[in-house]
DNA sequence: TCAGTTCTCAAACGTATGTTTCAAACAGAC
DNA sequence: GTCTGTTTGAAACATACGTTTGAGAACTGA
């Protein structure tokens, strides 16, 4: 072979420690053991740790980026000039990433940790490097969000997308936890595409909330700011 | 002094190194220089890094958690018999966190953001801690919040709880740089109240959104699971 | 077959970490 | 002033990390 597969095994090996402990706790040593290769050959193939990690995202957000780019073409397409609205928008994208092809059964829920863990973990070089590879289609969902929300002031509109990501990110980077516990308190089984379909009426509805709070007649004495 | 101020001192200076870096990437050094004290006063003093940590959360979430205890007390109280509702509910949570005593103008952002990296950061040891710490105002909490949404199923209430659970957490643990971003693009000033008080609306409307997605017909042609 | 390249392996390197040690400095009580 | 328990200080400890090395194996193309 031209390639040989040691590099996929890495990569299998690093997506999966790292969406479990994070990038700064999970060592070498761990990979390699994982993926039983000799500890040398993380550097010799990607040159690095943070190459490594970069080359865990690239090797998921590359495809997915594509598959997205065609989705919100064919959006755009179907609606005739019409800006999508929000419900669809979202869901386009939420479609979009549950159809990626997945390696295994754990699939999107691996990979929406990483994301997630990119988000709250520090790691400049990470943000920077997805930033610049994969800003494109980022800011595409961000003019469409604008377009599907026009009677939203754009301070509203920043706030409310910080909300929306932080329920998708927080959600789905603990999505397999969360499910167990479900079925542990309740008997319900349930799926990352299911937690989906529950996630984005909830966004959906929160974007379009009233303007501001008004606070409880109760408690109107207290200051608020 | 009886308890010299060096504890003091570790505690100020690991809660914000923390709350920048996270736990694994901030070292007993990094702590103990910019407390301008011995290395080994850390390990006198606490025992250990883990139980520094407990430390810096014990030392916010003691008093919030008696602060909260009360609050709700009230709550109850005013309401006599009849149950919160939720905008009350989450206001009352929100406005005990914005009105706990601040050591400095960074305050309630900072343990915001150590929050949310509890959450996120694995971390076993201090999940558990937290749980057998502070469990009791948290449950009772989840039991306002089951008395303020009578209408939704066990299940919905619970993943919805999550998204409430995830924005929350995800956009105050950021939201110093959230508030730096919005003047920079926008020229607004925005303050931690306020990022409350828009939260706290986009929250309650997610909570009473109609029941799960209706996939928009434009897409119904493809498998949702 | 054989030269040239690509890859693997065990071992070591330098550095940083959390923790421990033990002597010196300090505090308050008598 | 001396004694006793508490706190600090500089140094070292053991361990784990990411990375590098250089020799050998495995593969490639002619």
């Amino acid at each position: 072979m031209a390639q040989s597969d040691t590099v996929d095994r890495i990569l299998d090996a690093a997506e999966e420690l790292f969406a479990e402990r994070g990038f700064a706790e999970t060592s070498l040593r761990m990979i390699t053991s994982k993926a039983n290769v000799n500890l040398a050959a993380v550097n010799y193939h990607f040159g690095s740790k943070n190459a490594l990690i970069h080359a865990v995202f690239a090797r998921f957000l590359t495809p997915f980026s594509s598959t997205l780019e065609v989705a919100f073409d064919e959006l755009e397409q179907k609606c005739q000039g019409q800006p999508p609205t929000l419900n669809q928008t979202l869901w386009v994208l939420t479609e979009s990433a549950i159809r990626m092809p997945q390696r295994n059964e754990k699939g999107i829920s691996i990979f929406m940790r990483l994301l997630g863990l990119a988000y709250t973990q520090s790691q400049g070089h990470l943000r920077k490097f997805l930033e610049q590879e994969y800003g494109q289609p980022f800011s595409r969902f961000m003019s469409l969000l604008k377009e599907a929300t026009p009677e939203l002031s754009a301070v509203d509109r920043y706030w409310r997308i910080q909300f929306m990501l932080g329920a998708t990110a927080f959600t789905m980077s603990s999505s397999d936890a969360l499910i167990d516990i479900l079925d542990n308190k309740l008997g319900v089984q349930a799926s990352v595409q299911e937690i989906a379909a529950r996630l984005v009426p909830f966004l959906a509805e929160g974007m379009k909330a009233p303007d501001k709070l008004q606070v409880p007649p109760m408690l109107s004495g207290t200051t608020v700011a």
